[in-house]
Formats: structure tokens, sequence, C-alpha cells
DNA sequence: CCAGTATCTCTACAGTTGTAGACATTACTG
DNA sequence: CAGTAATGTCTACAACTGTAGAGATACTGG
């Protein structure tokens, strides 16, 4: 159905799952503050968004159109992450997992929140046999 | 210094890591069988990805042209990770790290493993201080 | 040594992506 | 109401990607 979002798309598309709705001048203002681009280039990604399906309208304020995400982060976010750990790791998710854990900064409530996900997980996996 | 790699030039550059040292042919094997392919498309895949500095010529078997990777995987990763981290989940580690439990099918040596991480990690933070 | 085959090199091309200008139009402000 | 600012729409374009054919050429088995 929706067809693959490209980095920017992405960038983009992002700041809308944070505020759920908004208008292309006010992404435009978002994404400037980390890189300079113009308000052209962000509209022209929003409008790419709508054509592939990943955002919708949803009503205007004078002549200002809103948009809201139409595809929630986790239904990307499955397809997305087992093909990242396809191509970088060769579909191999330890080197993830530790790569995470190593190298990336987790403070001790990251790494209790872990501790509990594993806990459950493993009483799932008792259960079910 | 090098430039981004495509995904399939990151599929690609995948074998790679995995043999150490492969040919085209070889590759181009490898890669049909996921999914049907010429060798003149991976190919051109391994000049680019020599071009881009992350594959290199190791010598020849007769007029065959060997490669082997310029990066290691562990020097992209770092990047890459970040980048989809930041693409996908805005920056945010842990819906990454949830989904990795809950999603991904880990078996319990999996989970092992990860227990066993976090439990260095810890002992590290706490003599840090 | 010759034909056949495996490989390489070069060139091409359509689709996507990031980027943005030009121009049209609507909204606000004095 | 007129002029200015803000938004939207349309068009463009160069670079990068995936894909592959054509043709050159070097091995290899007989």
């Amino acid at each position: 159905m929706s067809k693959d979002l490209s980095d920017f798309e992405l960038q983009v598309l992002q700041v809308f799952w944070q505020r759920g709705r908004a208008s292309a001048p006010e992404v435009h203002k978002t994404i400037q503050e980390a890189r300079p681009v113009t308000y052209s280039t962000v509209k022209t990604i929003i409008d790419r968004l709508q054509e592939k399906d990943a955002l919708q309208r949803c009503g205007k304020q004078g002549r200002t159109i809103f948009y809201e995400p139409a595809i929630q982060r986790d239904q990307m976010s499955r397809p997305l992450v087992e093909r990242f750990v396809d191509r970088v790791f060769g579909g191999n998710r330890r080197p993830l997992l530790s790569h995470l854990l190593e190298e990336e900064q987790l403070d001790s409530s990251d790494l209790d929140y872990l501790e509990d996900l594993i806990a459950r997980k493993k009483k799932e996996m008792g259960e079910r046999r």
C-alpha cells in the first residue's frame, strides 16, 4: 500500500508523529531549527507524504492546511526495523542489541526498563510450553 | 570520507562482511538466492562500492577480481544506528528496544545474553562514581 | 589453437530524492 | 480598500539508485 519513505520524508513524518497534527509552516519552523531548508522544500515533502498516503489533510485555518499522520509509528517501525537489521547486521539482532547497550548512552532507568521487559518476556516464554 | 550507501549497496556489502572476501560472480550467486537480479546489476553495485571506498580489490584469479571490505561493520553501524533511531523513533532509543523485545523472535539464549550485557553495564556504571 | 563461456567494462535509462524558484492567491493591517 | 506578508501550487533539475544490455576480452577444455 504505502510506498517506501525516504530519509527526509521520515524525518518530516516524525514531526507529525510527535505533534499529531500540524501545518506546513509549523513543520518548516521545526525542521529549520535543525538545519536550513526553505519552506518550499518542506512543503514538497509534505505533499509527497500525502501522495504516499502517509499523511492526510485534516482541515484548515484560513488558508493554512493542517495534516495528520495516516500511518502510526508502530505500523511503520516493524518492517523498518526488520529491514534495517537485514541491511546492516545481516538479519542478526544480537549485534544491534549489543550495539545499543555498548555504544549508546542509556541511563540506569533505561536499563531497569529493559530488565523489566526481559523478565516479562522470559515468563511469557516459560508459560508457553 | 565514505559517502552514504544505498540499501542495495549495503545489502551487497553485507555479503562481504560475512565472507571477508569474494568475487562479483560469487556475490551474484548469493544475492540471487534471495531474489532475481542479473550479474550486471550486482557488478555495478560492487563497482560503486569500490568508488565509494567501501570495498577494495584484493587480487585476481584468472580474470576474476576479488574484493574485500574496506570498512568494517562496526565502523558503519554506529552512525547507521544513530541515523535510524533518529529517522524512525525521533532519536528515542526506548521504543526501539521494546520493539526488539516485543516484536522480534528472540530465543531464550538471546535473553540470557542480554541480561548479561545489562548486568555488566550496570556494574560498570556503578563503578564510575 | 579454437570455440565457447565466464567476466569485465561501458553506457543507458527511468524513477526517486532533496532542493528550490516562480507565480498565484488569500489573509491581515493600517 | 490597497499593499504586504504568508501560503499554496506547479515546475524544474541535478544527483543518486536500481536495473540491465552490448560488446570486449580473457580463460579453458578439447
